[in-house]
DNA sequence: AATCGTTTCAACCGCTGGAGC
DNA sequence: TGCTCCAGCGGTTGAAACGAT
């Protein structure tokens, strides 16, 4: 036993660990180009990187792999993982099956840098009913309102033909129920239900379907307005003028300071009205914090 | 230009479940 | 049935990059 463990320190002694250089990035891949993936552990001894299978996995999965998409998450994809993560929670795998290319990994970390991010600004759980409902009310139609103008959602329609953005998130495989449709989300997405938080695991209170368009469950605290309409507000998809940013992901900082109480009464016309101007100087992004805070706020 | 705080993301760690014996 | 090994998953960490002052 003793002899065992001291033969295995010398190993881990000879592992390497953190970044991986260049030279072992094209181990891996030739080695996989020869023996193909799987059988990590024996690819870590076989190919001479001095790494554990372990690594050598996730450095292919997360990094080499071909068809890894690398650069900022669209507007569909931003969606997908929302909308997804809505439903599954923290199941990063999963979601990420529904996002060719992207990563468990790159989804996590963009849920935590960004999706956690705005939820820490706002005082609030990221995995309350109400920071969730705020998502879907205020974040995922400015979603919509951007993949509508950049109508490139067909990269998402041609890639995954289980799950888009712009037609089905195909629930069948997982627990037997009819899956979600909305044909176009863009002139479809039904805001006046937005969702309650459904944790990981509890499937079966997935939202349900009514008539091929997405329908949610009714938070009691949600009027039943119009269509396009969510605690008060209006969404127009196609509404332009929010407080937004530049960055590829849409979703910095934008003003987290409370709305003026006189803002708060008011239509959210009047409210939207009081936040456009800020789009010249911020930019084309998607993410209100102060309508966001307002959604939080009237939930409570 | 230098410093410091913040953000991002690649990589690691621990745990779990499945397969094989 | 229980043990071991392995692949995979989700949480966490820390170095590098970036931005503000």
């Amino acid at each position: 036993m003793s002899e065992k463990r001291g033969s295995n320190k010398n190993e881990e002694m000879e592992l390497r660990r953190g970044p991986w250089t260049l030279e072992e990035d094209t181990l891996l891949i030739h080695y996989i180009a020869c023996h193909g993936e799987g059988r990590w552990n024996l690819l870590a001894k076989c190919s001479g990187l001095k790494r554990t299978g372990k690594s050598c996995r996730l450095r292919w999965l997360n990094y080499l792999k071909p068809d890894i998409k690398r650069g900022n998450l669209s507007p569909e994809e931003q969606f997908l993982i929302l909308e997804l993560h809505s439903k599954w929670g923290n199941r990063w795998s999963r979601i990420a099956q529904h996002l060719p290319g992207r990563t468990d990994n790159e989804i996590k970390n963009y849920w935590r840098t960004r999706v956690q991010k705005q939820a820490r600004q706002l005082k609030i759980d990221a995995n309350s009913a109400m920071f969730r409902d705020a998502i879907r009310c205020s974040w995922m139609p400015r979603l919509l309102e951007k993949m509508g103008s950049s109508q490139s959602m067909p990269s998402l329609i041609d890639s995954n033909a289980t799950a888009t953005a712009a037609g089905m998130i195909d629930q069948t495989p997982h627990d037997g129920r009819p899956p979600q449709q909305f044909s176009n989300p863009a002139m479809q997405y039904p805001f006046e239900n937005c969702s309650s938080y459904e944790p990981s695991g509890s499937e079966n209170h997935s939202p349900s379907t009514s008539s091929g368009s997405m329908t949610l469950p009714q938070l009691p605290y949600l009027s039943s307005s119009p269509a396009n309409s969510c605690n008060g507000f209006t969404f127009n998809p196609f509404m332009s003028g929010h407080c937004i940013d530049h960055s590829g992901y849409g979703l910095d900082t934008v003003d987290l300071a409370p709305a003026p109480s006189s803002q708060l009464g008011s239509s959210v016309s009047d409210y939207s009205m009081a936040t456009n101007n800020c789009v010249d100087s911020i930019g084309d992004g998607l993410w209100n914090m102060d309508e966001l805070w307002y959604v939080c706020k009237k939930a409570t």
